[in-house]
RNA sequence: GGGCCGGUAGCUCAGUUGGUUAGAGCGCACCCCUGAUAAGGGUGAGGUCGGAGGUUCAAAUCCUCCUCGGCCCA
């Protein structure tokens, strides 16, 4: 022991503190752009390929967005969780190849490029289709090339170098390629449904191209008169039908009912009302008079309604009557009764099944004259109208879908331009223009389906036209651009069927490259249906989280054939040579033709210049047309795995992907048409497991929209805390359901990093110099040992949960670790061994040994998460990686030392140890002591785990002393024991405060002797 | 309106087949340290598990209804 010296030392410049060019501020907007740049210029992303190759290939399939539009905290997260996958894949030691891609085809970009013609005054349809398609390629690139910058700067692993887009001509190739795929097996088909329809533009539009307006239309009911009943007391009775457009009448092809609505059978009499002031009585011979007088129905006065609509139809039947001025009436009205004579006059809707009706225009023979079923319809309600609802299934969803299934088909009487054929039977003859001449006026005319136009006029004198008056205000569709109304109209469109077996053996021809292995899985002798198969790809697909598996499952299992075809430019085009009966070319050579054009020259090539060309010499071209509709969006990205996984565009890639991942509402989207694509195509899905995420909500749950001025703009969020700080947010969330963002949460992002960036810069300072390694300890205290098994265990959990893509537990597990067993454990126990033990002391070089296997583990785990900082971090520990063109994201898993799991004394030990910190607290609060190196401790000798001294209870404590009792109780004393001066410990060899133990006085003379 | 999904401390999340007084980290409050210092350590206060019924010896967990929110449809 030394003697105290005259003044007190200052020791502080023998204590070995961590030493770090690390800065605790992280900086991370201005740091990140040039880490970046250096990522960029070392050629990272090859480097790791060259590096990976040979190695067992991870695959993930970019699902692409839209070309269109500003990164959005939607694809933020997106990107983050592919970038996550890749990067904690390339970790695990596969090769991971990313190639991003984009959506490039289709309606938005049609929309924006016509937006601005319309600001130049120049009608789209001068323009030529080409110039109109450069256009809109043109539009999307700019927005591709936008949007690959914005996402760059999160900091992914991809080929940015390298996307794919749907309009690079080898993908419309390829996406030709694989639609003939459908032709050559007759897997489509060409048939009909109502979609929306502008008669002023000649086109059919989206349901976004359609905007609500309110508008007065006309109203009115419609009486069939029943033929047919299997109840005997209906037939020669009326049906209602109520309908806003007249104009569907002549195109009528049955009534719909609902089966749970209440129906009655009524009477109607007219009351003229009565001159001489008495009360005519129903059924009399002066209400017939009266009603023929008001040109009414008279002999259509038993009718079938909806009980509870009954109230309606009668105030509709007065005021209708009420316009009519009746020579002599008082004040006409309407009364309706229970039929007279009939028993029951009540039936449920169900009861009415085999009734038949006759359209009021039967006279006309032909279509006319065809029965009127009465089909159940889950759609009717009682809502308004009669209950009984007439069906067009040219001009309904509904109605057609009903039709349908009871063999009724649409006839295709209204034309492009709203108007019927001109062979169409009865649609008021009596139509004549202002020169007497007859006319056709479309069918969205008002003065046409006006209560006198000629619809109402015939159906008036064919004594069905109960009511009719231009006054039901509703809104009604329109079109965006013309503001007109717009139809509900029936067109033809391709589909591919969803349960016709399939021949999946017949794939010789026009098979482009790289279909390969996939060939393989068909048998020929597969005659499943498309849905039997997607069905059983469902079923063995892997779901995260499983839910998935059911969500798309029952979309699959209840989904209609798949509408291929789009009556729109922009796209790629349905290929196809149409004989008029509407069969197809099915020619594999021909196809192989038009596949190769579309190489040469994209969609473009589809032109009827080259018709001749594309047929050859076996075919008369007078006897095909070209379709020119263009495939669905949909059908692209269904693509998308055959053009970037297939072939020789990415020779790195391989089919079929190991991962789709990509937001819910995708299951509806993306991962339905690729799933149906492949399983048409190849006989399974691209995709041997498929990850979801929920959407981004504000921070009080609620959905972003720009006008609630709720969104949280990623950029922003770079900008100001940086792109490390957004990627632990993403990755920190329970994204697999919807999940919340806002300035408290990113704020306590913000603390989690800067706790993970501090237990890093404390690394670094603890192993400035350190060059050893676990081989140059001679022996392992049972700490580091202990430290060393946590780590091992901590390695599994966050090995599974990257298997997993559980990325919350995987982040959670890495900040507990830093905060519970190292900063608040292990490093607060070690500090002073550290700080005060000899430089090149055994326990101390052991210390530095396990925190270099820790930092080497840490760093890695951190690399796919906080993607610059632990690039920092790597460059800041070995700068002459750095120079060498190093990184951290080059490195594989961490190889943790072959440790067993925690020893249970060690659990024991910190039981014991959280009841000694709470013990000494009460002293602490009264100033007894300041620290807990001031404490002597007692401790029950039953709670110390075996092989513990009393010395080591101490330094684990971090208290003056520690010694056992019989006691049950843990008590704490000051204690008596002087304070270091260097180590500031309080041990009983330190004669007065400020003088040295004899740890350090031995380390303070070796260093005094040495300089 | 329909289908599916979700609601556990201020925040982010755990809660296995229903089983002691519902956990963690952060934040917060208070305290210590001032040799990891815009850092580090300690202690503590926070929850009628969205609400109401029901099943059960026992419910955050199972059932029904309601409510709020989300996705996809209509």
């Amino acid at each position: 022991m030394s003697e105290p010296e005259a003044t007190a030392r200052d020791y502080k410049d023998t204590v070995f503190l961590p030493k770090t060019a690390f800065p605790m501020k992280a900086g991370l907007p201005q740091k990140e752009p040039g880490i970046l740049a250096r990522w960029q210029e070392i050629g990272l992303y090859q480097k790791l390929r060259e590096e990976r190759a040979g190695r067992e290939k991870f695959i993930l399939h970019d699902g692409p967005p839209y070309a269109n539009g500003d990164m959005h905290i939607g694809h933020a997260l997106n990107r983050i969780l592919k970038d996550m996958v890749v990067r904690s894949q390339t970790l695990l030691g596969k090769d991971a190849p990313f190639v991003p891609g984009w959506d490039c085809h289709g309606l938005p970009i049609e929309w924006k490029v016509e937006e601005q013609y319309r600001k130049k005054k120049r009608d789209k349809k001068e323009v030529p289709a080409k110039e109109f398609r450069a256009e809109c390629r043109a539009y999307a690139q700019g927005w591709v090339d936008t949007q690959r910058e914005q996402l760059k700067r999160l900091g992914l692993m991809a080929d940015f170098d390298n996307p794919y887009l749907t309009m690079q001509f080898e993908s419309e190739a390829t996406i030709v390629a694989e639609l003939m795929k459908f032709v050559e097996s007759g897997n489509l088909y060409r048939g009909s449904k109502p979609v929306m329809w502008s008669p002023v533009e000649e086109t059919a539009l989206a349901e976004a191209e359609v905007e609500y307006e309110d508008i007065t239309s006309t109203q009115i009911d419609v009486a069939f008169e029943i033929v047919e009943s299997p109840i005997p007391e209906l037939v020669g009775a009326h049906a209602v039908i109520w309908t806003t457009t007249p104009w569907t009448i002549p195109v009528n092809q049955a009534l719909a009912y609902g089966p749970d609505i209440d129906y009655r059978l009524l009477d109607i009499t007219y009351d003229a009302g009565a001159p001489d002031g008495q009360s005519p009585q129903a059924g009399t011979v002066a209400t017939v008079e009266a009603a023929e007088a008001a040109g009414l129905p008279a002999d259509a006065t038993r009718i079938l309604i909806a009980y509870d609509l009954v109230g309606q139809f009668k105030a509709r039947l007065n005021a209708a009557l009420s316009k009519l001025n009746i020579e002599g009436a008082v004040e006409p009205t309407v009364n309706v009764f229970d039929a007279l004579g009939v028993k029951n006059s009540r039936y449920k809707g169900s009861e009415l099944a085999g009734t038949v009706a006759r359209h009021p225009m039967h006279h006309l023979g032909g279509f006319y004259a065809k029965p009127r079923p009465f089909l159940p319809g889950d759609f009717v309600t009682t809502d308004s109208g009669t209950g009984l609802v007439h069906m067009s299934p040219d001009h309904g969803e509904d109605d057609f879908d009903l039709c349908k299934a009871n063999g009724l088909d649409p006839v295709f009487a209204v034309m492009d331009n709203g108007v019927y054929r001109d062979d169409w039977a009865w649609l008021g003859a009596d139509d004549l223009d202002n020169e007497g001449k007859p006319r056709r006026r479309s069918v969205i005319n008002k003065p046409f389906n006006a209560p006198d136009g000629p619809i109402c006029s015939d159906l008036r004198a064919a004594g069905a036209l109960l009511s009719a008056s231009e006054d039901y205000a509703h809104s009604y569709p329109h079109s965006w651009r013309s503001k007109a109304k717009v139809i509900y109209r029936c067109t033809p469109q391709w589909f591919v069927p969803m349960d016709k077996p399939l021949d999946t053996g017949d794939f010789d021809v026009g098979v482009p490259e790289g279909f390969g292995a996939a060939v393989a899985l068909f048998t020929s002798k597969d005659h499943s249906t498309l849905r039997e198969i997607a069905m059983r790809e469902i079923d063995r697909v892997q779901f995260y989280p499983p839910k998935g598996k059911r969500r798309l499952g029952s979309m699959v299992e209840g989904r209609p054939d798949w509408v291929l075809s789009r009556q729109r430019a922009w796209g790629v085009p349905i290929t196809l040579f149409v004989r008029p009966d509407g069969s197809y070319l099915q020619d594999s050579s021909v196809n192989a033709r038009v596949v190769a054009a579309v190489r040469e020259q994209g969609v473009d090539a589809w032109d009827e210049s080259r018709k001749a060309e594309f047929l050859g010499e076996a075919h008369n071209s007078d006897e095909f047309e070209m379709v020119t509709d263009i495939l669905d969006v949909w059908f692209d990205s269904g693509c998308t795995h055959a053009f970037t996984l297939e072939g020789d565009r990415w020779p790195d890639q391989r089919w079929p992907a190991d991962l789709y991942l990509e937001g819910s509402d995708q299951h509806r989207g993306w991962f339905q048409s690729s799933l149906l694509e492949s399983s048409a195509t190849r006989g399974r899905a691209p995709y041997d497991a498929v990850l979801t995420h929920g959407f981004t909500m504000d921070s009080k749950g609620k959905k972003m929209s720009k006008s609630l001025g709720n969104t949280i703009d990623p950029r922003k969020v770079m900008e100001q805390t940086g792109a490390d700080i957004i990627r632990l947010w993403a990755l920190s969330v329970d994204f697999t359901e919807d999940h919340r963002i806002g300035d408290e949460i990113l704020k306590g992002v913000g603390d989690q990093y800067r706790k993970l960036r501090n237990t890093f810069r404390y690394m670094l300072g603890a192993l400035d110099g350190y060059v050893g390694d676990m081989s140059d300890a001679t022996e392992i205290p049972e700490l580091e040992v202990y430290v060393l098994s946590l780590l091992a265990e901590l390695d599994a959990k966050m090995r599974k949960a990257a298997e997993e893509y559980d990325f919350n537990t995987y982040t959670r597990l890495l900040v507990d670790f830093c905060n519970e067993d190292l900063s608040a454990f292990f490093f607060d126990i070690r500090k002073d061994r550290l700080y005060c033990d000899g430089a090149e002391d055994p326990a101390r070089n052991a210390y530095r040994a396990v925190l270099d296997i820790l930092f080497h583990a840490l760093v890695r785990y951190a690399a796919p998460v906080l993607v610059f900082t632990a690039e920092e971090v790597w460059q800041t520990r070995y700068p002459e990686d750095g120079e060498q063109d190093g990184s951290v994201h080059l490195l594989d898993w961490p190889s943790i030392p072959p440790v067993g799991a925690p020893d249970a004394r060690w659990a024991q030990l910190r039981t014991l140890r959280e009841q000694v910190m709470e013990a000494i607290e009460p002293l602490r609060r009264d100033k007894t002591i300041r620290s807990g190196l001031e404490a002597d401790v007692t401790v029950p000798a039953a709670a110390v785990p075996e092989g513990f001294t009393d010395d080591r209870l101490a330094e684990l404590f971090i208290t003056a002393s520690v010694t056992r009792s019989n006691s049950d109780a843990v008590t704490v004393t000051r204690t008596t024991d002087h304070k270091c001066g260097r180590c500031w410990r309080l041990l009983p060899e330190v004669e007065e405060d400020g003088a040295l133990c004899d740890r350090c006085d031995k380390v303070v003379s070796e260093m005094d002797a040495a300089a």
